[in-house]
DNA sequence: AGAAGTTTGACAAATTTTTGACAATTGCCG
DNA sequence: CGGCAATTGTCAAAAATTTGTCAAACTTCT
């Protein structure tokens, strides 16, 4: 069984994908030509274009002329350690978002992590789905943060840098998942979210919870944000399809 | 403690939110009989249909003809190694998405993956969730086809991205299986689409309902959005054949 | 161990979808 | 042109699904 030709159906979704659209530069440094390899074809394959540098030194010399919206960075790199290159490019571009490739044990403490200035991190077996989604999580955040820090709307006010809510000039006391997806609704207001759109976006990959969650945080944010929860203005549902954040 | 094994009467809640397209059929290769039959169900039961093969060397052989819109892979086969499966399948069809099944141990190299070509993978034991949301994830992504988000005619204005419909600048309230619909027949507009086809787009190939009930949406959908219901202009009926929507 | 946050499962309530009956219409045929 | 069979329109009741809500179970961090 050689070459067939290939099913219909699937023919279509590939052209559909790779249509030129300008989605982004991507900038991998990566000293492992199989990894190379593969990282240009899975974001080539995605819309992206790709630049390729092997060590840290080349790495910092074209930065400044790829101006690439992302950057993949390995840890371990020979000639200029991947610490330092994250270091540097954050002291030179610091909202350029780098996502750091490393092995399990690189990362003891996360700290380290924040402290280079990395924005995301992603660790050794990582599916290639994944890597895709960090990446355009990456360049979401800062076509969005760039723009907006605050929201105002019906006596509240949300300020996604600080973290912090207010409602009526008191402080709205947010845990940490009831604020993520507050944020992620907000940033998609009026656009219809299923419930599995928002477990893949603000809970991620790693966990994987139940709809009845989503459920449930949604009552908390209706308790704690609409003047009556028992009838939401703000976060509306939409029956069959999921939820939507209005105003 | 890990992830629920396989405990295939949860799965049901997972999506609420069907897809106004059709759901896929789903090459599943694997060798384990239990698995086999518990991913068959779970699958099936979500609406999507089926292939299973039981090794790579017949894998390869149905998959061009199963035309599968993704594919669940297990590593360890008999006869013919899953990477080896992997590669070639994207060597025939590179935008087809796969998934891949581990134990850990297989994939503690990252290359691993990202040279096989895999677009994601879940490692054994996995919830049936989180692959049901992986797959979901992999068709999302590949059949986002270019969708327009808005169509106006004759007053009447629908964002598929509010999932919103307007007429005569009042809101018209749709329920979910409505609104799907309305999303299929302006996607294909001018064209006769059958009770049949509409049932499988729309509904699905699990749930299939007589065709009464595509009857009774196209009747509500007249009687929402028509000026005179009683003399269709958009929805037309052509006889023994189906309906058409034009404009 | 205690506290805070998260997830699950149960149940009722709300809403939607499906069914089935019957009327109305259409197309075809003599 | 009238009659017949098949198809479609329409409605309301029945069945099924989806969501709101709560409390208990489970995690995580201190």
């Amino acid at each position: 069984m050689g070459q067939t030709m290939i099913p219909i159906s699937v023919a279509r979704m590939g052209d559909a994908t790779n249509s030129a659209r300008p989605l982004g530069r991507i900038l991998v440094v990566e000293d492992d030509p199989a990894v190379q390899k593969a990282l240009k074809r899975l974001f080539e394959s995605e819309g992206y274009a790709v630049e390729i540098q092997a060590n840290g030194k080349s790495a910092l010399e074209s930065f400044q002329a790829a101006a690439p919206a992302v950057v993949i960075l390995d840890l371990r790199l020979p000639k200029l350690s991947g610490s330092d290159v994250c270091k540097e490019i954050k002291a030179q571009a610091p909202s350029l978002p780098i996502i750091v490739l490393s092995a399990t044990s690189d990362v003891s403490d996360k700290v380290l992590l924040l402290e280079l200035g990395a924005d995301d991190y992603v660790t050794k077996p990582f599916s290639p789905r994944e890597l895709l989604a960090r990446v355009r999580a990456a360049l979401r955040h800062t076509s969005r943060t760039a723009t907006v820090n605050r929201v105002n709307f019906d006596g509240i006010s949300i300020d996604f840098k600080k973290m912090e809510v207010v409602r009526d000039d008191k402080i709205v006391v947010l845990t940490a998942q009831e604020f993520k997806t507050l944020q992620f609704l907000v940033q998609n207001a009026d656009r219809v979210i299923s419930r599995d759109e928002l477990l893949n976006e603000v809970w991620g990959y790693q966990n994987y919870p139940s709809t009845r969650t989503v459920d449930n945080h949604i009552l908390k944010l209706r308790q704690k944000l609409e003047r009556d929860p028992a009838s939401p203005v703000h976060f509306r549902t939409v029956h069959g399809m999921g939820y939507k954040f209005v105003r």
